[in-house]
DNA sequence: GAGCACTGC
């Protein structure tokens, strides 16, 4: 949003800029030769120089040209672009006394009345998003979109009407220079003084860095002849100006952090040694008022900073004072990694075996036996056996750690075990987050006491831009650079949205530094995403070497998952992916959204974890306080909910509409998903679970993949199908695509795609042949398969086929009849089918909607007359993904109670060419 | 001929 309204102003005065840039350049050109040989520049210079200045003007053009493509604001009147000409050229002339005068922002009000005016009409009116014709998701988010743009205008020209011309107060000295401090306090008091924020005038900043801007004008033209100030050397095209606005405290940091404890330096044991630093943490001198309040109050809020604590030493406090002794003390992880790291750090603590005393269970690893009595698991894995006890009766406590990454799997919890607790009272629940969001919890478990404690932490500096940055990505570029230069040597952590900005960055940064060649100390540049092959990932785990710097370009990964020592600077576009589900029309898209407040904390603390840090924002202060959310919607409401409502329902959870969720997910995500249940027959009329459903409950999976797997025993395909589950449910990270080796890919890709098989069984064949050459990695390098991801189908199948066998499935191969495996697909996928039309693009069958088979799958090109989709995506185009051919009649032999006759008759009475392809009209 | 943030059972 703010990068359209800001765009226009930034652009505007783009050209101003170049004057400056290009001077600057100049400047320092001159500087460096002027040391040498007196101002007399050779002629090699001089060429060198005019080409320099050649290609810098060529690329600013291009980049001018381009911004001005994008730019969707109303032009300019030829008056007033006459008007700007003169002053240009007052500007090359080194006059500037105009550009102070130039009444800019009248322009601009103007202009933002005027759309204002075109939008009002349109914009006021909510209907068109509630109205009888429903629009689009894409049209929903369009509409919102323009409503915000609006909003702020709207509040923008009401607010300049009270406020009058802004003016920076006492930044500019008499002659017109400005002095730094002075503005920078003047911008800091802003976001200080103002007790209401609503008064503050949200443009000042973008005004103030204008005005700064042309004060530089001043500066540079007015002083052409004199001397240029020294202290820099290299002048980026695109610096940033940043003000520092606030410093995230560190907690207790310049108390000693305990020295790293290094064998050699006492003589004490590693045992010893360990309690010495458990004593050192910042929980221990609370230890016994946390006892205390456990022991007055069952239920317990922990807030607690990252680095406290927390996770490893309250289950042995609970442990030493007694609580084990009727039950196991239970601590929940969002991550498996967590989990285990966790309870290997906690054994050796206390001096154990790890899997006997202390243990971890996560998928495919249960690390526990008889004797385990403080066991760390990942919530999802709570959950699971809460299915098999659900009054949890061997815990005398749980932890829910982590709590304010509020995971799907942590926020069921937070309802179940609140009830177990009523139900419990010789239960212990605690509860610990990080700061954020402790009274929302406290509300939620009945006014639950909240107890917390500092953490240790080193101060961050936190620095936002004076001006909103229209391309995050240059921006981010440009930052990392200044850093580089400027600051001394520490890692650099830069947050990315994708793999493909990643990606651009990369590429941009190594351009770059090639330009400026030996000139700067190395810089080190090391990508990080998910789908990074692990060999890869592992780079940015390496030590820096002496003199140099690291820059890491990561997602979302590093905020939470990971943690990479020795960052201390964090470059924050403030944007993220986020995946949002639509229910109504069972969609799924991933965008690219601002984060919230709470991230961004949560980023700019990933600077301080080894020494103080800093971290630049590539937004201003006043997107922070006005733009971004609080916190990160959580993830249950903006996900598919069946495989949730089918593990409350097999919890006996009947009334789903009334079950205490702390943010309850949208009652029509809740709706379409106990539809889908009765649909695939796990639910009976009275939405009570049925036997069919029971089974489908014990698989971890998705209620489709379950029911397919349930019906695979009728069809006796059940080896084919579970395979085929545990490759679909391993998602879309299976192909590895490197950017140069595209064509090979994807040829990789279409040979398991021959006969046109269908995008299921190819998964099936993937696997089979993966299985036969004895799991391979060779073979996966050859045929461009992700190895992970080929392993991680391979322990869901085994864990699948385990599962088989507890609800009396027979594991039955019946691999030349593709047909039957198609017909079990569809058994569990019938909601999910699709028509031809003669268009070439498809309508779903039951909601009819207009979709397309995506390019990735192999029957993209075949189009099949009907087929069933395993899951649809919104990206370009509402596209399915993993399709597969069926024959219309199926539907009625399988699903008689979803389809009727009518539903498909049409087609068989429709005289459509019996080729594959679209018909032509 | 598009595009895949991140977890988890």
């Amino acid at each position: 949003m703010r990068q359209i309204v800001f765009y226009s102003m930034t652009d505007f005065l783009f050209s101003f800029m170049v004057v400056i840039i290009r001077e600057d350049k100049r400047n320092v050109r001159r500087k460096v030769s002027e040391g040498e040989d007196d101002g007399t520049e050779s002629e090699e210079e001089r060429l060198r120089d005019q080409r320099e200045r050649e290609e810098l003007e060529q690329h600013l053009r291009e980049r001018d040209t381009a911004r001005t493509r994008k730019l969707t604001e109303p032009k300019m009147s030829k008056k007033e672009q006459e008007e700007v000409a003169r002053r240009d050229s007052a500007v090359e002339k080194g006059d500037t006394q105009p550009i102070r005068n130039f009444s800019r922002q009248e322009y601009l009000k103007k202009r933002e009345l005027r759309k204002l005016e075109e939008l009002k009409d349109y914009l006021e009116d909510e209907s068109y998003l509630f109205g009888d014709e429903k629009l689009t998701e894409a049209e929903i988010q369009d509409f919102r979109y323009k409503k915000a743009i609006y909003e702020l205008i709207k509040k923008r020209t009401q607010e300049e009407d009270n406020v009058g011309e802004y003016r920076m107060p006492d930044a500019y000295d008499q002659d017109g220079s400005v002095d730094q401090e002075k503005r920078f306090a003047v911008s800091v008091q802003r976001y200080r003084d103002t007790g209401s924020t609503e008064k503050m005038n949200p443009f000042a900043e973008q005004e103030a860095w204008e005005d700064h801007q042309i004060g530089n004008a001043t500066l540079k033209f007015g002083a052409k002849n004199k001397q240029v100030s020294d202290n820099y050397e290299f002048v980026f095209e695109d610096q940033i100006d940043f003000i520092k606005a606030s410093v995230l405290a560190g907690d207790n940091y310049e108390d000693a952090m305990p020295a790293k404890p290094s064998q050699e330096s006492t003589g004490k044991s590693a045992f010893d040694m360990l309690r010495e630093e458990r004593k050192n943490l910042p929980i221990y001198s609370y230890r016994e008022q946390l006892l205390n309040a456990v022991k007055d109050h069952q239920v317990l809020i922990i807030v607690g900073e990252t680095g406290s604590g927390k996770t490893t030493q309250i289950p042995q406090y609970l442990h030493e004072a007694g609580y084990t002794k009727h039950g196991k003390v239970g601590c929940t992880q969002p991550q498996r990694v967590a989990a285990m790291s966790v309870s290997a750090r906690v054994a050796q603590e206390m001096g154990v075996k790890l899997g006997h005393e202390v243990g971890y269970s996560i998928r495919f690893e249960d690390c526990t036996s008889e004797k385990t009595i403080l066991k760390y698991m990942t919530d999802g894995m709570l959950l699971r056996e809460l299915l098999g006890e659900p009054d949890l009766g061997s815990y005398s406590v749980i932890i829910v750690d982590e709590a304010h990454e509020r995971t799907l799997h942590t926020d069921i919890l937070f309802g179940l075990v609140k009830d177990i607790a009523r139900a419990r009272p010789d239960m212990k629940l605690l509860i610990s987050s990080a700061t954020m969001d402790a009274e929302k919890f406290s509300d939620f478990f009945d006014q639950a006491p909240i107890f917390s404690f500092p953490g240790r932490r080193y101060p961050v500096d936190i620095c936002f831009t004076t001006a909103p940055e229209a391309d995050y990505m240059d921006a981010a570029i440009a930052t990392v650079l200044t850093i580089h230069v400027k600051e001394p040597l520490g890692d650099v952590l830069v947050f990315l949205p994708g793999q493909e900005e990643i990606e651009a960055v990369e590429e941009n940064l190594k351009n770059k530094i090639r330009g400026l060649g030996t000139k700067i100390r190395e810089l080190i540049i090391c990508p990080i995403y998910a789908n990074l092959p692990s060999e890869l990932q592992a780079k940015i785990f390496e030590p820096t070497p002496e003199g140099a710097r690291k820059v890491v370009l990561a997602t979302n990964i590093a905020e939470t998952s990971l943690t990479i020592d020795g960052i201390k600077y964090v470059v924050d576009p403030g944007f993220s992916k986020m995946k949002s589900y639509n229910p109504r029309t069972g969609m799924e898209s991933l965008l690219v959204t601002p984060i919230s407040k709470a991230s961004a904390t949560q980023r700019a603390g990933r600077a301080g974890r080894t020494s103080a840090g800093k971290c630049y924002r590539l937004y201003t202060a006043y997107n922070y306080y006005h733009d971004l959310e609080d916190n990160t919607i959580p993830e249950i409401q903006r996900t598919n909910l069946a495989s949730v409502v089918l593990s409350l329902k097999s919890l006996g959870i009947h009334n789903l509409l009334n079950f205490d969720f702390m943010d309850p997910p949208p009652s029509e995500a809740l709706i379409k998903s106990l539809e889908l249940l009765f649909a695939l027959g796990a639910l009976n009329q009275l939405g009570e679970l049925t036997k069919a459903g029971r089974r489908m409950a014990e698989f971890p999976l998705d209620p489709m993949l379950s029911k397919m797997i349930v019906v695979s025993d009728k069809y006796k395909c059940s080896d084919e199908i579970i395979s085929i589950a545990a490759m679909l449910s391993i998602g879309p990270s299976i192909f590895y695509r490197p950017k140069d080796k595209q064509v090979h890919a994807y040829n990789a890709m279409m040979n398991f795609h021959v006969g046109n098989v269908g995008d299921h069984i190819a998964l099936l064949k993937i696997y089979n042949s993966w299985k036969e050459t004895n799991y391979s990695t060779q073979w996966c390098y050859e045929n461009y398969i992700q190895v992970r991801s080929m392993k991680r189908a391979r322990d869901i199948r085994d864990q699948l086929e385990g599962l088989l066998e507890r609800v009396e499935i027979e594991v039955s191969s019946n691999s030349n009849e593709l047909d039957s495996i198609r017909k079990s697909i569809v058994a569990g996928f019938f909601p999910h089918t699709a028509k031809l039309q003669k268009n070439g693009s498809y309508r779903t069958v039951k909601h009819p909607q207009t979709v397309h088979i995506h390019p990735a799958s192999g029957l993209s090109q075949v189009l099949p007359r009907w087929v069933v989709y395993h899951q649809l995506v919104l990206t370009s185009k509402e596209y399915m993904r993993q399709v597969t051919e069926l024959k219309p009649e199926w539907l009625i032999e399988i699903a008689p109670h979803y389809y009727q006759l009518k539903d498909v008759e049409d087609a068989a009475s429709k005289k459509m060419p019996k080729t594959s392809g679209p018909a032509v009209v």
